[in-house]
Parts: C-alpha cells; structure tokens; sequence
DNA sequence: TCTGGGGTCCTAGGACCC
DNA sequence: TCTGGGGTCCTAGGACCC
C-alpha cells in the first residue's frame, strides 16, 4: 500500500503517525505466561518478600491485587499488610483476600520482550525502545489518517489493531497502544484506556483531547512540577496551553516551554532508534543502614566488580567512575572521578570507587551505596575511523591531548544493531 | 508511600583557555 | 591590581521515568 503519499515533498508531507506501545503489567503478565492459574488471581511481582529480606518493593501489581491497595514501587512491607501472601494462609484465612507473590525475573521477561520487539520491529521501520515493556513507533509510512472505506474509522486504527492483536496471538500478553501525530500525545492516549487500550487521536484532535487531561498525566511532570504548577491554578494540560509561555519559562526554564509546547499539542521530535547506553550502574541497599566501614567497602568491591563486568560484556569502556552515598532518611551524594581516557578496567573501577567512599564516606551512616561509570565508548562504534585507541587492557591511558567529540556520531540513517554473534537480545532500553 | 534498582536530561558554579 | 567576553569541560545535585 504506497498509495498513500501524494505527489508532494516528503520532508514535511502530511501528519505524522506515532504509536506508542505499552504493556499492560508486564511482570505479571508474563508470570502468567507460564503458569497459566494466575489469569484473574492477584499477582504481585517484587523482590524482598521472601523470608530473610528485609526491604524491596513491588516491581507490578496486576489490577487485581490493584484492587487490594497494592502499587508499583511500594515497599513489599505494605504490600503484604493489604495483601498477604497466599502461601502464608492459615486455616482460618480468606483465600480471596491474598494474593500471588513472584519474584523478579529478569531474564525471562526479556526473552518475552524480545518477542514483542520483534512484532514491533516487523511493524514499523523505526522502533524507539523505551524500556523493557514500552516503544515507540513510527509508522507514518506504513498506514495513514483516512477514513477506512468501512466507516468512520482510520486506517491508522485498524493498522494500530493490526499489531495489537499480533501481539496478544504470537506472544499472549495485552498492550496498550496510544496512536497520535506525536511522540507525547500518543504516550498520553496509551496510558487512557488502560489496560488493553486502544486510543486514536487524529490530527485535529490533539489539543481538544489533551485539554482535560490532568498535569500529572503529562510526561515529565512529576510531583514536584505538579505542586508548582498547581501554585500557579495550571491543573490540566489546558491550564498549561493556555499559560504564558514566558511564565513557564522563567518558573521552569528550558523545560517550562517544552511543556508548554506538549500541551499545545507539539511535538517534533522524529521518532528515532534507542541510541546506546551513557551509563551503568549498580547499586544495592543495606536492611538496616550501617556505618561499618568494612561492610561499606565489601559492598562497594561487589558492586564495582558487577559494573565493569557488565561494561565489559556490552563492550562498553568507559571515561569516568563514581559513587552514590544515601544517607538517611535519604540524602543522596555523587562523587565522581574523570581518568583522562576510556579504559576498560575492573581494579581501576574498584580502586576508584573506594577512594571515593574513603575519602567523605569513611564515618557516615548509609542506607544504600552505588557504583556507576559514564562517558562510555563503544569498542564496534561505527564509522569514526580515526579515533586511535587500541584494544587497551592495561590502565594505561595513553597522553592527554585527547579530544574526542563527546558527541554520538551522526548516524544518518537506520543504525544497524551490532552484527556479532546473536541477534541483540534487547537489553533494557 | 518513609523509599528498590537502573536509567536520562538539565542546571549551576568553578577551573581553565584564548 | 578592579577586570571584557566567549567557550569547554568537570562535578554535583535535582527532577523525572520505568
């Protein structure tokens, strides 16, 4: 179907098509992938409510145990007091009034996302993956804003149906899907209907839907934004498309437009491939917080360890090392060192990020320590012939002068995964 | 809701350079 | 030694997202 173009230039031809992919409870729903008994039971994905954790907190709750009080991010403690665990039952318990606890497991839920990127990727020629159970796509080639010859409906919609229903036929787990001429409003209209939604917003209707919708609901307003906003009397993204520009600005800066703009009903960003990682990190909460310099610095050797194993297996070398520091209640401290190239080396991770801890952190009390390491390059980096670096293994990091454009190359087109070895197995984002 | 883990982007001040 | 202007890089913190 190439019909669809007229004759006109194709830079800036017609509305765009975006849609925005969302699993429903994804955890969940791939818990009951496999085991089949949990469809319409409540079903809590988490860590730490096994017997000798102390904290954790809920990863998804399926809208049933949703109904009990159960929440995304709550401290499993409190999911357990609104719902407790029906293995725990006694002879006297309600079973209806417990759920099902699993927890976490990664590595299966990416092997059911890759299915699902896989329909994705078949349905659109740009995909951005956002996170393990979330794209957007670009479809404007693929479909358009007519009206279906049946009725009043969209070709769109039904292209939007289409990979709806591939998705719950080939892998068997329900998305929601917002469908927009932009990036913003159709991640609003996902999120409108859930679950199992199915949300249109044609061209002309962006900023008579948008106009209701709470501040909250738009993307990168969080609770601070929220409370400013609502200072101002901005409580819906009408509210915000009627506010004066310079106003955001000056309240909000950079972001105070960009917002403004989304809930007008603008957004040009392109749709654009998941670029490569910028960080990693690792980071790991103690039960009760400690001061204990030892435990620190055993923690802090683990999670070192972790980061530049996995910097490594993504043949990610990286410029800069440091820490995170929480303190109670929760204090959050960075510290950050620059080596004056990219290496690829577990010790100098490791040594790094002690000397970090050593030199502020030696006496705090801490709930939580982090390693993290950033400014990374890619061993198979495309193009780019000339920058010089070896295979370096040794810590070594050769002169200084070193100017590297810290920039990602540009990339015109469809960026080819790496080609080595298996397809990507689709890493978080 | 007293808080798990893994990310992104923006801002502000200081160092340093020309 | 009273003192302009532009630019880059670095660190730290904040807000936000899933």
């Amino acid at each position: 179907m190439e019909e669809t173009l007229p004759g006109t230039a194709d830079d800036d031809g017609p509305d765009s098509i975006v849609l925005h992919v969302d699993m429903d409870c994804f955890y969940a729903a791939c818990e009951r992938l496999r085991e089949p008994e949990l469809e319409g039971e409540p079903v809590v994905v988490g860590m730490g409510y096994e017997p000798g954790e102390g904290h954790g907190a809920v990863a998804t709750a399926s809208y049933e145990a949703r109904e009990f009080g159960v929440d995304s991010a709550q401290p499993i403690s409190t999911a357990l007091e609104r719902l407790p665990r029906i293995d725990d039952l006694g002879p006297g318990d309600d079973p209806a009034a417990a759920g099902h606890y699993r927890t976490v497991d990664l590595e299966f839920y990416k092997s059911v996302a890759a299915d699902v990127k896989a329909i994705l990727h078949d349905c659109a020629d740009v995909v951005r993956e956002v996170s393990i159970d979330e794209a957007y796509l670009d479809v404007t080639d693929r479909t358009a804003w007519d009206l279906a010859a049946s009725g009043d409906r969209t070709l769109a919609e039904g292209f939007a149906r289409y990979v709806k229903q591939r998705i719950a036929r080939e892998v068997g787990v329900a998305a929601s899907i917002g469908v927009a001429p932009n990036m913003s409003t159709a991640k609003i209209a996902s999120d409108f209907d859930k679950p199992d939604g199915l949300v249109v917003v044609r061209p002309g209707e962006v900023r008579s839907f948008l106009a209701p919708i709470s501040v909250e609901e738009v993307h990168g307003v969080g609770p601070v934004t929220a409370r400013k906003l609502g200072s101002l009397g901005i409580e819906t993204a009408g509210d915000l498309a009627d506010a004066d520009a310079a106003v955001l600005e000056a309240e909000f800066g950079s972001r105070g437009r960009e917002l403004h703009e989304r809930a007008r009903g603008y957004d040009d960003r392109a749709v654009t491939p998941t670029g490569r990682p910028k960080s990693l990190s690792r980071e790991s909460a103690f039960t009760d917080p400690t001061d204990d310099i030892k435990d620190k610095r055993e923690v802090v050797r683990a999670l070192a360890a972790d980061v530049a194993d996995r910097a490594r297996s993504r043949g990610a070398m990286y410029r800069t090392i440091g820490i995170k520091v929480v303190v109670p209640p929760f204090d959050i401290n960075t510290r950050a060192t620059s080596l004056s190239g990219p290496v690829d080396d577990p010790e100098l991770v490791e040594s790094v990020a002690l000397d970090l801890l050593d030199a502020e952190f030696a006496e705090t009390t801490v709930r939580k320590l982090g390693v993290r390491v950033s400014k990374l390059s890619f061993a198979d980096a495309d193009q780019s012939s000339l920058d010089g670096w070896e295979s370096a293994e040794a810590g070594e990091t050769g002169g200084d002068g070193d100017e590297r454009v810290s920039d990602e190359p540009p990339n015109t087109g469809g960026e080819a995964p790496s080609r080595g070895g298996q397809s990507s197995l689709v890493e978080f984002d």
